[in-house]
DNA sequence: ATATTGTTTAACATTTTTGTTAAACGCCAA
DNA sequence: TTGGCGTTTAACAAAAATGTTAAACAATAT
């Protein structure tokens, strides 16, 4: 009846969050997420088992909060234009805070041969009607809305990705990186959105 | 002296390149690779005494691969129009066969602390005021050129990386994807020079 | 032919990573 | 207070991954 609640079990999965999502460190081990929350390392199993069950549900919540937040902005009762203002700060935002998720998903989709389980194909898809309408009315420019999508995404999540990369090329520090960051959400609303 | 050259070291190195580059799994052994090679996977410390200096130098070789890339087209004595068009048809040829190339470098840097052994920052910033005198001639759009930059770069990578889950979302097949990424060539274009 | 040298293999050893167990700890209720 | 129960720890065990060695093999030059 779970009366005791030491918050441990939270704290491993948020410092794996850490380690995984905004740090990048996908081949961490348990002793490294361990010590990084400051545990003993046998608490991970006590919680969760194995390594392959914590890693398999930081991936889920992964995706759930990937969910959440595409759910959040896609249900509004707000026109197209709102949408994609709200898509891009909230993406952007989050995607500060944990630049790699998505990526460690895509990464453990390699590991195993795991099927995506993903039901999202129908929001999706009246999303991608409302890039076909919004076309139309010459808002944006005509393309595949498949290739809008990609552009969208691309534009918002690979720089945060590449952040090493940018700032050795780009001469630049943290913080210099995170005023870019944030100018690209004016900038990539008014790339898509003529 | 390097006599009798079986093609082994090679043979290695490509397919770890393969593992790494095109199918993205990260988290591969050296057996994995030796068995993907069909060799033994002693031979892999033979060539390469010990797995991390196999891996740096693949880093390694990914690294001068894309800065050669980069060189060719950075170098050609052609209008920035060319250099656009040639850069873009190079890099997503390029990504195709091998999408990870540039998150294999990004994830090994993550692994150690290693430092960006980066010296074309020179060559950047030559294209970094291409760039602005594009601008300024009205040819693309006035913004920060290293945001030009990361644009350009996210659009081409970033839908090569994310392969998998835009096959679940849109549900295409593999060809659909590959004749959408070819595609991109010319939209990237055009979304970036007017 | 045979010695030489680079290549490949199998068996073994080591290290790293993960998993298990039993006991200690600490809070709360009977 | 003490018995129970969830939590934490250390010691141990097992498995997985990496590294080493010596011997077998094969091509070439002498």
């Amino acid at each position: 009846m779970a009366q005791r609640d030491t918050g441990t079990e939270q704290l491993i999965k948020d410092t794996a969050k850490r380690i995984f999502f905004s740090e990048g460190k996908f081949h961490a081990t348990t002793q490294d997420i361990a010590d990084a929350a400051g545990v003993n390392r046998t608490l991970l199993n006590y919680y969760f088992r194995s390594r392959d069950i914590l890693f398999e549900q930081v991936a889920q919540e992964a995706r759930a909060e990937t969910s959440a937040l595409l759910d959040e902005v896609f249900s509004a009762k707000i026109g197209f234009k709102q949408k994609l203002e709200k898509l891009i700060e909230t993406f952007m935002e989050q995607g500060m805070k944990y630049p790699f998720r998505e990526m460690y998903v895509i990464t453990e989709m390699h590991r195993g041969d795991k099927t995506v389980p993903i039901e999202k194909i129908n929001r999706l898809n009246n999303f991608l009607k409302e890039i076909s309408a919004e076309m139309e009315q010459g808002n944006i420019k005509k393309m595949d809305p498949r290739q809008f999508c990609m552009n969208l995404f691309a534009l918002m999540a690979y720089p945060l990705i590449s952040n090493c990369l940018n700032r050795a090329l780009f001469n630049i520090s943290s913080k210099e990186y995170f005023e870019l960051m944030h100018d690209r959400k004016k900038l990539i609303f008014e790339m898509i959105y003529q």
